[in-house]
RNA sequence: GCAGGGGUACCCGAGUGGUCAAAGGGGCUGGGUUUAGGUCCCAGUGCGUAGUGCUUCGCAGGUUCAAAUCCUGUUCCCUGCACCA
């Protein structure tokens, strides 16, 4: 073996850390190119908005994708490890507001500052495909794909009732809307009604439903998707209004196995259709009231309403399957955007409708049977809304069915006469994507008095922001801007308006993950090529808040483009990782449940001034209890904070952080790197404990393969980085010290270490006489033959007895009242093995344990007439240790070891452990019984005198 | 109300039938090393005990030879959805 680079005396991270980063870059190691000879791997964090300053939740993302990304280029596959920024979006455009200077300067500035920052860390990003939402080169596809779309009907502009924040100046998506107030300020939103672009999101409804069957997200993230895409299937049934020809009323219901207990129909009292009915009727104006009420109040205010209202409106509907005449009235708890706006109402099957009807005294109609012997006349207290068998049908050929069968008989019967048809029903709208600010990307579109809505033709592509606007606050800055909105229309040629619009920055995160497989393409968006070589993401990473919004726009993009022939992928990302919150301490009062800012830690609670006690809570800067990963870096190294990282919780979890415990990762570190450094300077002194290290780690390097796989990174840290540490501590004690040996292994565990914290593991493997740069190479392990277990047992026995040993000694001081000088170890007679074995034998072939004595009493070494009298007492004892011991500790008993003769071998060693001058080890049987401790002796338990 | 996830020792946290009095880390205690502090190494950290015991994994029951782990009920916390027809 060459010999490696020596090794500084101390552990410098700020020594050793730039030089190695330096290298990675000069080399161009992670620069990925397309090579068909290698199987390819996509890692990838959810890319930033680049704010000026990089957070712990940016470091804990990275730190667990640059994990993945180093293990799986070691694994061979030609890894590509993307990174760029979510740069449009309205923080900046708010600063410039605020501050002056133009969001785009703003914008660079920040970018070039977090980049400054991301670079002490040591990620293995490929810089070279770098892409930035802002950046012209990029969102000129979105345009180009938003001209795709119009031509294939997947874009519109409707006038419809949208949500409307005053301080942001602008619209949002229903899911940008939380409990009725703005997701980014928190003003309360309003209704407006607008002309607008939307993205027909509904057509993929169901194929986003059905493919979360086939990706690999967390349940809870599922969950939350099929919550918000929100399918019901049920029926549309026609009500004709009673002396009105023409005139219907169109409900949704998933029930229609309860269409005979219809007593009346609710309309929303927003529906349109409300004017037309009541009008003239004496409850107009009450009407007109409920209405009012109903649009002051958001939907989530809606929610709360306990009380529920309605107004008659005068007239009658017609229930097309039995011609029966119930009212119509107008509810406050119908929801006008949901289904048609307007319910059939089956007071028995609905606990709504039947508090309804009690409210109004409406009739209740029992048509599903729950039990055989219900009384269907006896009042109810509230409604039966599960399923039943039909009866009471007003109609031939219903009582009976049940469930499916009875939906489906009467959603034939409707369909036959033309009232009524089976029918799908989504919670999820069609994308709102227009937005009235000025930082994202123009909707290429000119309104033309002539020609209408004119596409802006492809070849004017990109559609540019322009600079002569002031960001005032005021208004859209877009209208502001002249050589912006005056242009003439492409097809006519007359003076023309520009769309001032922009599009939702998640339409740049819909399909960036896509671009990064071609990032500098002028041409296209992206090579056919490309995509289909490095698609789809194998390994995406980032936090639970995108679980609905860019994680169902991202899917729903990927399936547009591949229906326009972009690529040939359905989903977008193979596998998701939602990592958990960074937190950290900060003052609570617990009488309050408030949460104070760390400025108050010490005084007493603000609010009501009792003691403040601490709680964990996610860094934020109000709270104040933030930590900046750049200081820590400069205290410890990139490397120790890594390692805290992965090392404090699993990736999933929250993690608390802590001063104490990243202090202790950094002493890691310190050990590890003394210890190498140690072990490079040994002889070649072979002793026995030389082929348990060898083994033992074998299994090591197998159990952290295994962890890595999974991505169980904290139990592959917890080996890499302590296990193999402890067990090359414990051959040190045990008189290991061959040099050969451990700088053999030093090299597989510089591999091992790489992954989470790759600069000292740099060093070392230079140190060891590895060629070359770890980062750059696949995994090249010395991997012989896991070696005979029994290597490992005979260590195991040695540790256990220790252990033993020094529990007992603390007892026989006691009692000897001083200081033990001397051991004596009686190790178990034969049979004791021979009945063990015998009882491991007979437990793991599945023998009756109730009949295990005449079996046992039947064998060889039963037959001795003194052992014979013992062996029941014995089997007692060992019976109920039989299910406890492991499976390592079942392997030790069964073979068989020599105690006897390891132990001997071990004497020093048991000697200086235990303290002792002397160590007597016999069979038991074979010398003086020394403190009647020979029947303590049990295979692998000696028994243990002190004297 | 519905859905999902949780409650493990002083703290964090592993743990899905016997590997569990329960990993690992932090903290704390003791010992060694050191001029000292720090580092580093070793040990202890439910109770008992010259060894096979007792009690404990939110609470109460149950299944089993055996339960932190499986089942039932209950309580508390978190997250999402919510008069969705």
């Amino acid at each position: 073996m060459s010999e490696g680079d020596s090794m500084e005396e101390e552990f410098l991270p700020d020594k050793i850390e730039s030089k190695w980063q330096q290298r990675w870059n000069e080399e161009e190691i992670f620069i990925a190119d397309i090579n068909s000879d290698k199987e390819k791997f996509y890692c990838l964090e959810m890319y930033p908005y680049p704010s000026g300053k990089m957070h712990m939740g940016h470091v804990r993302n990275y730190s667990i994708g640059d994990a993945v990304a180093r293990y799986r280029r070691a694994c061979g596959y030609n890894v590509i490890y993307p990174m760029g920024f979510d740069s449009f979006g309205m923080p900046a455009e708010n600063a410039a507001i605020a501050e002056g200077g133009h969001p785009r300067e703003i914008t660079n500035r920040n970018i070039a500052l977090i980049k400054e920052d991301f670079s002490i860390m040591g990620f293995s990003h490929d810089w070279g495909r770098e892409l930035m939402s802002h950046d012209h080169n990029y969102f000129r596809w979105n345009q180009w794909f938003f001209l795709k779309f119009l031509e294939k009907g997947l874009a519109y502009r409707t006038f419809a009732n949208v949500n409307w924040c005053d301080d942001c100046n602008t619209v949002l998506a229903n899911e940008q809307v939380h409990n009725g107030r703005c997701w980014r300020c928190s003003r309360e939103v309003e209704q407006k009604d607008m002309d607008q672009w939307f993205l027909r999101i509904t057509n993929y409804a169901q194929e986003l439903l059905d493919c979360l069957d086939d990706i690999d997200f967390p349940s809870h993230v599922k969950a939350l998707q099929r919550d918000w895409l929100g399918r019901s299937e049920g029926a549309l049934i026609k009500f004709p209004v009673d002396g009105d020809e023409g005139l219907v009323i169109e409900t949704f219901t998933t029930r229609p196995d309860t269409i005979f207990g219809v007593t009346f129909v609710t309309l929303a009292p927003e529906n349109p259709l409300c004017e037309s009915l009541v009008a003239g009727h004496e409850n107009e104006s009450k009407w007109r009231e409920l209405r009012k009420q109903a649009t002051m109040l958001s939907d989530m205010d809606r929610g709360m309403l306990k009380e529920k209202k309605g107004v008659f409106l005068g007239r009658y509907a017609i229930n097309p399957l039995n011609g029966e005449k119930i009212p119509i009235f107008a509810g406050n708890f119908v929801i006008a955007s949901y289904g048609t706006g307007s319910v059939m109402a089956v007071p028995a099957h609905d606990q709504r409708d039947c508090e309804f009807a009690f409210e109004h005294d409406l009739p209740i109609r029992r048509v599903l049977i729950e039990n055989e012997d219900d009384d269907l006349e006896a009042e109810i207290e509230r409604a039966f809304e599960g399923y039943g068998t039909m009866v009471n049908s007003s109609r031939e050929g219903f009582d009976g069915l049940f469930g499916d069968d009875a939906k489906r008989a009467v959603i034939d019967a409707l369909e036959n006469e033309n009232s009524g048809n089976g029918m799908i029903q989504w919670k999820v709208r069609d994308w709102l994507i227009s937005r009235q600010r000025y930082w994202g990307t123009p909707i290429p579109i000119i309104h033309c008095d002539e020609c209408g809505l004119v596409p802006v033709p492809e070849e004017d592509l990109p559609v540019l922001l322009p600079d002569d606007v002031t960001f005032t606050g005021e208004g859209n800055p877009l209208e502001s801007s002249p050589t912006f909105s005056d242009v003439s229309c492409p097809t006519c040629g007359n003076d023309a308006k520009r769309e001032t619009d922009t599009m939702d920055t998640f339409v740049d995160s819909s399909w960036y993950f896509m671009r990064f497989t071609d990032a500098n393409n002028d041409n296209e968006c992206f090579s056919n090529d490309a995509a289909d070589y490095w698609m789809n993401v194998d390994f995406y990473c980032g936090g639970i808040e995108h679980a609905q919004m860019h994680l169902v726009y991202a899917r729903f993009w990927t399936k547009a483009l591949r229906d326009l022939g972009l690529h040939k992928e359905d989903e977008p990302f193979k596998e998701l990782l939602c990592q958990g919150m960074v937190n950290a301490q900060a003052p609570y009062c617990k009488p309050c449940n408030v949460t104070h800012p760390t400025l108050e830690r010490g005084n007493p609670c603000p609010l009501c001034s009792g003691e403040l006690d601490e709680r964990s809570a996610k860094m934020s800067k109000s709270l104040g209890n933030t930590v900046s990963p750049i200081s820590m870096v400069e205290q410890f190294g990139a490397d120790t904070v890594r390692l805290f990282i992965l090392f404090a919780a699993q990736p999933t979890a929250g993690m608390d952080w802590s001063d104490t415990a990243v202090e202790a990762c950094n002493r890691q570190m310190r050990s590890i790197w003394n210890l190498a450094r140690d072990m490079l300077s040994w002889g070649d002194d072979t002793s026995t404990v030389d082929s348990w290290l060898a083994t033992q780690f074998q299994v090591r390097k197998t159990e952290w393969i295994s962890a890595m796989e999974g991505v169980h990174l904290r139990a592959a840290v917890m080996l890499s980085h302590y296990e193999v540490y402890s067990d090359l501590i414990w051959y040190q004690r045990r008189g290991g010290q061959n040099g050969t040996l451990v700088r053999t292994l030093l090299l597989d565990w510089a591999q091992m270490l790489h992954p989470a914290t790759p600069h000292i593991a740099e060093e070392l493997w230079a140190a060891a006489g590895g060629d070359g740069l770890i980062a750059a190479r696949a995994l090249n392990f010395n991997d012989e033959e896991i070696g005979e277990t029994n290597i490992l047992a005979r260590e195991l026995f040695v540790h256990s007895f220790i252990d033993q040993a020094r529990q007992m000694k603390e007892l026989a001081e006691r009692h000897i009242d001083g200081e033990a000088t001397s051991v004596t170890i009686q190790c178990a007679e034969a049979w004791k093995g021979e009945l063990v074995r015998t009882g491991i034998e007979l437990l793991e072939n599945d023998f009756p344990m109730k009949g295990a004595m005449g079996e046992i009493m039947s064998r060889p070494f039963a037959q001795d007439e003194e052992i014979r009298r013992l062996v029941p007492g014995a089997w007692k004892r060992i019976m109920k240790q039989l299910y406890r011991w492991s499976p390592a500790e079942r392997s030790v008993l069964k073979a068989n070891l020599d105690e006897i003769g390891i132990l001997r071998d071990t004497a020093d060693f048991i000697g200086t452990e235990l303290g002792v001058m002397e160590v007597n080890i016999y069979l038991a049987g074979d010398g003086e019984d020394v403190g009647g401790k020979a029947k303590f002796a049990y295979p692998s338990e000696p028994g243990i005198a002190y004297l």
